[in-house]
RNA sequence: GCGCCCGUGGCGCAACUGGAUAGCGCAUCGGUCUUCGGAACCGAGGGUUGUAGGUUCGAAUCCUACCGGGCGUGCCA
């Protein structure tokens, strides 16, 4: 943090971070009084009801017992201490002892200021951590579906964050290149490849292919249990029966009752699956085909998963001529999503690395036998993290362990962020307790783990014939309907903007179609699941990207019809003018959108900037509606609106730019 | 069975990690324009925070039990 001293203006010091300014002061006067000041300090927050000022401090009450005092009589000796007036009025002190504080109006245009004249709008960049994040990580060769979507744009969300926060950030993209998915193409292409379509389009031919092999897999396997699974439901429901005609004094019967009816539910749910799987491919006579012709294909795809393991040249060769084909389908949806990587190591980068892990964890005795496989046995865990299999083969856990090694050795991280779903929390917990065994103790080794995407019915997002929907064809379907909700004449025509080109009005669509897409993930909090809403995320209304978006436009708008012209860069405190409490509101939130992004990055949760920037979108929307700029009282009332409405526009499009997601100036 | 996560107005979500009268967005209803773009703004109704106890000055938040849901659970990733 900053130092302040007490001759320095404040408006000099560019990356104060205000919260953190007034609980130094606050820490400042609590020293040698309390026996930990630094944490007393931190519970000074903003104020979550406006009628209690900006900023509370809610440090009295908990020291009661300390220092055996009522908690008003703390809160006036803390007040009677602090120097803080350079910054706020006299603090006030509430209630049960609540303290409260209510900023300047000098204070506030001084920072104002300062965010106006700094090119990054007074955010300061100090931060050096060097942080390796870990995310998207989709598997080659398998299409990507929404489920790709939330660690994609979570973690790009928190690399841009971090970077702009002046730290080292890696992006690594931890490609699935390696899995059983290619034996099930190399199998697949030498069987049913059409050598035409593929030397045309060789995308579109090998995820066919992968299509078709999945399908006749899924077939297979589900066939021969249908009808075991069919008896299942029967024997559910007649279970359930019985228990529904129990005495309803039964003491077990409603615990019965529940198993029952979930025994039925999972029945129907798997048997589902399954007659769906059959039904895809006994309706298609192509599929059917093949599956005549191709008995027991799972085992024969393994096989080639086994052989392309082994180093047989010509699956290593098919692999080798694969990867990039699928490589580059996944690329084409990055740049879409205009998500880039630093380092895009995937799986099969680290495999010459895994046999030298297993052996070096087992002279370390850190590893032992058991049952035939190579283990870790952890502390706090039943089961323990295996690390080669009986039959010799390396596992997920093996590669991330090679892959902590080598981030280690080669970037020496003092985090790794891992971007991946819940699911995993348990192997992650695993993993990372295996690392600190392993000897990385130092590091800030973090899962940043995330809901799932639910589909309207509110279960995981699949179609109606139970695939999953494909990222690109979802984008461009938000495309479209973006285009239809912002692109319609009549709106076009109501806003004065007719002679909007086919260009213009596409470009548009692209960045409120992306947009929103990205702030329906970013803007739910990370560890809920959310529901996959296309038609409600592209609204103008409403907390979406769109809104935001729009609320920049009108920003822009304003200054292009402006015949003054500020110069934000040159702007000093006195020129802020606050006369409306609605300007005075949206300043406060501009001078915070520092503390907006370390409050963000402090456990990542990009909600919280997609949080403060809907917030500020809002305010400028009031403060454009009560104070007119271009028909302002006085010439310098009006330079201030305009300096105001200036900055409002940078800070929503630098916050949002930090989320990945890009503005027009109209729409 | 065991472990982890979650239950907040009709719906979707917040609540700065124990603070003041639980907020916001949809939806509903009612207002505001001859001025910067009305897909805007202002306002109203709607809640015993799943249930029952407990901890303390103070609980949506912490503890216990129960109800309901999701996920994971020794050789997938």
């Amino acid at each position: 943090m900053a130092i302040l001293s007490e001759s320095a203006p404040l408006s000099a010091v560019i990356g104060m971070q205000l919260l953190s300014t007034i609980r130094q002061r606050f820490e400042t006067a609590l020293q040698g009084w309390v026996e930990d000041p630094a944490t007393h300090a931190a519970r000074v927050s903003i104020a979550r009801d406006r009628r209690h000022g900006d900023y509370q401090a809610n440090i009295a009450m908990p020291l009661k017992n300390e220092l055996g005092q009522p908690p008003q009589q703390i809160a006036q000796q803390l007040v009677d201490r602090l120097s803080i007036l350079d910054v706020c009025h006299p603090p006030e002190i509430a209630g049960p002892g609540f303290i409260n504080l209510k900023l300047t109006d000098a204070f506030l245009g001084d920072r104002l200021a300062c965010v106006a004249r700094d090119e990054r709008l007074s955010v300061g960049q100090s931060a050096s951590k060097t942080y390796v994040i870990d995310y998207s990580a989709p598997n080659v060769a398998k299409p990507m579906h929404v489920g790709h979507i939330r660690s994609t744009v979570i973690g790009d969300a928190l690399a841009r964050i971090l970077r702009f926060l002046g730290h080292r950030v890696i992006a690594d993209n931890h490609l699935g290149d390696w899995g059983t998915q290619f034996g099930m193409i190399i199998y697949g292409y030498r069987h049913f490849a059409d050598s035409a379509a593929y030397a045309q389009d060789p995308v579109a031919e090998l995820s066919r292919i992968y299509r078709i092999v999945q399908a006749v897999i899924g077939y297979q396997a589900a066939e021969p249990k249908l009808s075991a699974a069919q008896r299942r439901v029967e024997q559910a429901r007649e279970k359930l029966q019985t228990v529904e005609s129990l005495a309803d004094d039964d003491p077990q019967r409603k615990k019965k009752l529940k198993a029952a009816n979930k025994e039925v539910k999972s029945a129907q749910e798997a048997e589902r699956t399954l007659a769906e799987r059959v039904a895809a491919v006994q309706a298609d006579p192509a599929l059917a085909g093949i599956a005549d012709k191709h008995p027991e294909l799972e085992k024969r795809a393994q096989a080639e998963t086994v052989k392309l393991h082994a180093g047989d040249p010509e699956n290593l060769e098919l692999w080798k001529q694969f990867l990039p084909i699928s490589i580059a389908e996944i690329d084409a949806i990055y740049q879409r999503l205009d998500v880039h990587f630093d380092y895009t190591y995937g799986e099969s980068f680290y495999q010459p690395l895994l046999a030298g892990v297993v052996e070096r964890l087992l002279e370390q005795g850190l590893a032992e036998e058991s049952d035939g496989a190579i283990c870790v046995f952890l502390d706090g865990f039943d089961a323990p993290m295996i690390i080669r299999k009986r039959d010799g083969a390396f596992l997920y856990a093996t590669t991330d362990l090679a892959t902590i090694d080598y981030r280690m050795e080669h970037f020496q991280p003092d985090a790794m962020l891992y971007v991946v779903d819940h699911r995993q929390s348990e192997h992650f917990e695993k993993l990372f307790s295996a690392a600190r065994k392993i000897g990385y103790e130092d590091i800030e080794l973090r899962h940043i783990s995330f809901g799932t995407v639910l589909g309207p019915d509110g279960k995981p997002f699949k179609t109606r014939s139970g695939d999953v929907v494909g990222l690109g064809y979802l984008l461009d379907e938000a495309v479209e309907r973006a285009f239809q909700v912002v692109c319609n004449p009549e709106r076009l025509e109501r806003a004065g903007m007719q002679d909007m080109s086919d260009q213009e009005k596409r470009q548009i669509a692209v960045t409120v179609g992306l947009g929103a897409i990205k702030y329906a993930d970013l803007s739910h909090n990370r560890t809920s699941d959310y529901k996959f809403d296309i038609d409600e995320m592209v609204q103008l209304e409403g907390d979406t990207a769109a809104y935001i978006q729009y609320m920049y436009a009108r920003s822009q708008s304003i200054l292009r019809k402006s015949t003054v012209t500020v110069d934000c860069q040159q702007l000093q405190a006195e020129d802020v003018v606050l006369q409306a409490p609605e300007e005075r509101d949206l300043v406060l939130q501009l001078i915070q959108f520092e503390d907006a992004l370390l409050q963000s990055v402090e456990d990542y949760y990009p909600s919280l900037l997609a949080a403060y920037l809907f917030g500020l979108a809002r305010q400028f929307a009031t403060f454009f509606e009560h104070c007119h700029v271009l028909n302002a009282e006085s010439e310098s009332l009006q330079r201030s609106r305009l300096a105001i409405c200036h900055t409002t526009g940078r800070v929503l499009r630098q916050g949002l730019k930090l989320l990945g997601i890009d503005v027009v100036d109209r729409m």
